[in-house]
Formats: C-alpha cells, structure tokens, sequence
DNA sequence: TTGTAGGCGTTATCAC
DNA sequence: GTGATAACGCCTACAA
C-alpha cells in the first residue's frame, strides 16, 4: 500500500502538497493539483485513515446503542442514522447492549479510548448513572426513550397524545371497555402513553378501571398472556390498546384461541407500525411514528454536537400517525 | 485525557514500561507494575486507540455487509457475530449496501483505507466483480449465501437438502399438488433450494409442474401476490413450499383473502424461522437454520483469517431443522 | 528489567 | 503556492 510520502516522491512535491490536494482545501497550483493527482492513480494510492484520524483526533465513528437487533421497531430508525452518518462520511458501530450494564460500560469505552466520536441510545434500560457520566462528557443523543431530568437532548414523539388519539379512537367507533396492555412503567413512554390513555378515558366520561390495565415484558409471548389474563377478568371488555404492536399481536393470537374474533367481539389497537402489523391477519390498527426521520433527526442533531460541543442542541419532537386498519373494523 | 507519557511522568518510569504493564506481555518488575496502575488510576488514564491503531496498523473493526438490516432473517446472525466480535475485541460495523453496489464500494473503501480488517457478507446481491476483488485482497468471509466459484470460505447450510426435506414433509402428509414459491433464481439458494424440490417431487413419482412453481422478489406483498396468481391457475393445490418465510406469510395472507383455510385447504411451509413464523395464524411450519451459530461461525472464521492471512479457511456446512407447527397440522 | 528513540501515516504550522 | 518539519499517541527494537 502506498504512502503519502511515496505519491509525493512520484509526483515530485512534498507531501504537504499531495495532503493540501488529498483535502482540496488550501489552494494548490493547477500544475501540481494534475501531477499529483496522476501519482495517487498510478500508485493506486488510498489515504490511511488510521494516520488521519490519530491527526485530527478523531474516528468518525457514532455508536449507536439498542438493546437488540432483532426487535423491528428499531430497524427503520437504524437505517435513518445509517444514510445520514454514511452521508457525512461517519460509519456507524452496532451495539447490542441486550439491555446489560456492562456490555454498555465496554460501549462506552470506546468513546473514552476515542474510537467513536458520540453516542445515538435506542437503549430504553440504559443505565442512568452511565448515562449521566457519558452523556454530559460526550456527543450524547437519546432517542424514542429519554430521561427528562439529564438535560441530554433527544429526539421523540409525544407519547401521550398518540395514546390519545388511539384510544380516542376506539371510542369514537363505540367502544367503552378498553384495556390497556402497558409494558414495564420504568419507561417514560409507559407512563406518558398510560397518561394519554387515562385522560381519553375521562375526557368521555368513561370510568378508569384498575382492572382493565395490566403490565408486561415487551414481547409476543407476554402479550398474549396478558391478553388471556384479561379475557378471564373481564367479561364485557370489547377493545384493546397495547402500547406496542408485539404485545398487540401477541393479544390478538390469544383472542382467537379463545374463540372471539377481531375485530368483531374484541378491537385492537397497537403502537408503533412495525412491518408486520400489516402482515397478520386482521391487519393490525396502530400509530405510526416517523422512524426514518427519527433516526435521521438523531444522527443530525449528534453530528452538530460532534462539530461543536458547546452549541446546546434542542430536542426533537416529531409528528405520528394513526393509521386505521381491520383489527378495528367493523 | 492524560497521554501514556504523563502517566509515565506520574509513575516514574519511561513510557515503555507503561505500554509494558498496558499490554501486559513483556516482563515488568512488580515494583514497577504497581507505581504505573496507580498512576494510571490517579490519572483516569485510558490508552488512545488512535494511536495504537496506527502503530499497530490494524483498526479492530468488522463489517458486517447486509442489504437492509430490516430483514428480521439477519437480527440473530448479527447477535452472533457481534458476541464473538466483542469477544475478541473487535467492534461490528454496520453496512447497509440497500443492495446497491455504490454504498458496497464506499464500505470496501473502509478496507483499503484501513478502517475495517474484514468483512462478512450477507448480502447476496453482492457484486461479483467486488467480490472477487475485495475477496481475495482482504479477509472475507461469505453467509448463507455465496458464490461456489470464487474460492472465499462461505458458511450456509445444505440448502437443497432443507428444501429436500420441506417438500418432503409435505408429501408425507399426503399432499401431491405442491406449489414452489421461489426467489431470484440468480442466487444459489434459490437454485439450490429448488433443486431439492424437485428431487422429492420426482423421488415420489410426482410429475413436475411448470405451472406449479414461480418466481416473485422477496417480500410480504410479493409472496401474496404470487400466491394469488397460483390459486387462479392451479385449482388442484393443495400446498405450498416457499422459500422464505416471508413469501410464505404474504401467501397465507392471500390464501385467507381467497376464502380457503390454512391448513384444511392448503398447507404451507416456509423456510428461515424468523420470529413471525410463530406469532402468525396460524403458526407456521419451516425450516430452521442455526442462525446465531451461522454468525458466530462466520465471525470465528474471519477472526481467524485475520489473524492469519495466508492460513486457509475451510468452509462450514451447518445443520438445520424442520419445525412443524400449525399451518401444516390438520 | 528498563529506558531511549524511531517510526506508524497524516495534517498543520511556519517560513519562504 | 510550496516545502520542511513538528506533532498526534502508541509500540517495540535495541541497548544498557
């Protein structure tokens, strides 16, 4: 592999003339720019980044921390992040915390070691004493999931309304017994999505009932068990709203083996538009939010940070979508 | 950031006997081990990896090449490869190529500039010039699908065999009218997977029908179309086999709209496992291949390679297995 | 067992 | 416009 000193012995300058080229910023005679850049492609020449980013001090590298790959709600939002790091020649490093503090401690390392110029973290279980240290020290972005207190900023949607507007729709088609499939109230989005179920709730005068809202891991399996504590506790429940279209889908399978059918007996409603919420059958009523912007907005708002860490970032926060399908039509 | 130098200052020693305890290889008195992790800890000190990337000329980095990480067919491959990569202290960078051989020739560009040692490939559009370019030049290694031709190790499974298998099963329960869903034929698999269609068809004394097999791209929409256009053609079916379980839910979706029930009218089997396989209705019968083993396989592999460039890497045949749930149960 | 010093490949600061 | 040259932070002969 070439070097930058041999393409300047080739090209007969120096190599502060090949580097002024290599970089096209301070002005190089025509004369040379045409020599150099004819040695550079007879040696076939490629930069070695390794010596550029030890110079400037830097890797452009962004880490991007979620807790699992396999969960599709992050895969637009990943390639949102990808397209504009990729377009402002940032590669992007996949980290899979699977929601451990210590694979995030290593995460975290290497930013102190320099091999990743800022952080964008999915990572709702992210650790909040790790966060405080790194998010105040480095080029910190929080996305979907965000501690208000931190003053880190993040890219959102607002949770309460949508759950809102979801549940709101529910009763404008009638309904009046509406469960609610919550996840773990640790999460932000769990207690504001809670909020906005309550408060269509009472603004129809519908009485809230403890019985009605059960918690569960975030998963297929947990859903439909929670679908199917529901169904034994509740006689005269005609309409669901989980906080996420896997519990949702989890919900439907265990209405269907209980032989009621959607949206007949039991509407749903879920969250988040994943690919396969318009793949089951019955295609699956949800909000939609904007999940390649989010992480486009995300990796925008890291990189301004990575250009000037003293510049105070605002929040994102971004529109949805109901998004209106069988599982809730008559 | 303290420097290896100012720890050596703090410590009293020269900077390599620093390096020495930070590498912890070449002997060091315990005397002198002790002075640097307390001058190491006083300092907060973290080495630079800039530094010793460039010293050492090698970047710890991994790509991991795919078309679009929203396929939920890679999410455990990744996790495979990411465990060893971690494992080994290597971080996994992300590449989307969206199948388009611009963004591949920007992510090999990572190799020639020396921010990447290897690549694994899941992408089966691939570029075979590229390929055979990068192939031979840098560490490769190719996943699930590959090309015979060009002497890169690959890891995959016994494609035909699977298929072989799958038909099989259906011929087992009594079915003769079997449809094959098929992919691209310009990728091996899709040849392969073919082939072993074939074989139990003509194994069984089943004629082999033109019209009973297609070709469609590989998604939900697609899958339902082409399975749309075989029930308007083909009134005697009475199963399906296709070759990815994302064509085979797309077909049950058409098969439903079509008013004939799964199993009871047509069964059908797909291929891949993906996690939807059994959150769908009803839960689908397919081929499992060992996923996470396949990305731990091929992350080994290439650690290996890397290590050892002029070693030769023998390529891995894995297992895979049939599961059989309710979309071919009567 | 330890220290000195050179070099990895770039970029940036100076003079000219 | 251009060329020397000193960093960037680390590792590793080589010498002691």
């Amino acid at each position: 592999m070439a070097t930058i000193e041999e393409v300047a012995k080739e090209a007969g300058v120096s190599v502060a003339t090949v580097s002024r080229v290599l970089n096209n910023k301070s002005p190089v005679s025509i004369n040379a720019r045409i020599k150099v850049e004819n040695a550079i492609k007879k040696l076939k020449y490629e930069p070695n980044m390794l010596g550029r980013n030890l110079r400037r001090s830097e890797s452009r590298m962004i880490l991007a921390l979620l807790p699992s790959i396999s969960n599709p709600f992050y895969a637009s939002i990943i390639q949102g992040i990808e397209d504009i790091a990729v377009e402002n020649n940032y590669g992007v490093l996949l980290c899979e915390t699977s929601s451990k503090s210590e694979r995030e401690m290593l995460y975290f390392n290497l930013l102190k070691q320099k091999l990743a110029d800022g952080v964008i973290s999915l990572d709702p279980t992210i650790d909040k004493n790790n966060l405080k240290e790194i998010g105040i020290r480095y080029p910190f972005i929080q996305c979907c999931e965000y501690d208000e207190d931190l003053n880190i900023p993040y890219v959102a949607i607002d949770n309460k309304l949508a759950a809102y507007k979801a549940v709101k729709h529910l009763i404008s088609i009638g309904h009046k017994n509406i469960a609610l499939i919550n996840s773990d109230e640790k999460f932000l989005y769990a207690r504001l999505r809670k909020e906005g179920y309550i408060e269509a709730l009472q603004e129809n005068n519908i009485e809230v009932d403890e019985k009605l809202m059960i918690n569960c891991d975030l998963d297929f399996e947990s859903g439909k068990k929670a679908m199917k504590q529901l169904l034994k506790s509740n006689e005269s429940l005609t309409a669901v709203f989980a906080v996420a279209d896997i519990l949702a889908i989890g919900a439907i399978k265990a209405i269907k083996e209980a032989n009621y059918r959607v949206p007949d007996d039991i509407a749903v409603v879920g969250f988040d538009n994943i690919p396969m919420a318009n793949m089951i059958d019955p295609a699956l009523t949800t909000i939609a939010q904007p999940m390649y912007q989010i992480g486009c907005t995300a990796c925008k708002m890291l990189i301004k940070k990575i250009n000037n860490k003293d510049e105070t970032i605002e929040n994102s926060i971004l529109g949805f979508e109901l998004i209106i399908r069988e599982s809730t039509m008559k």
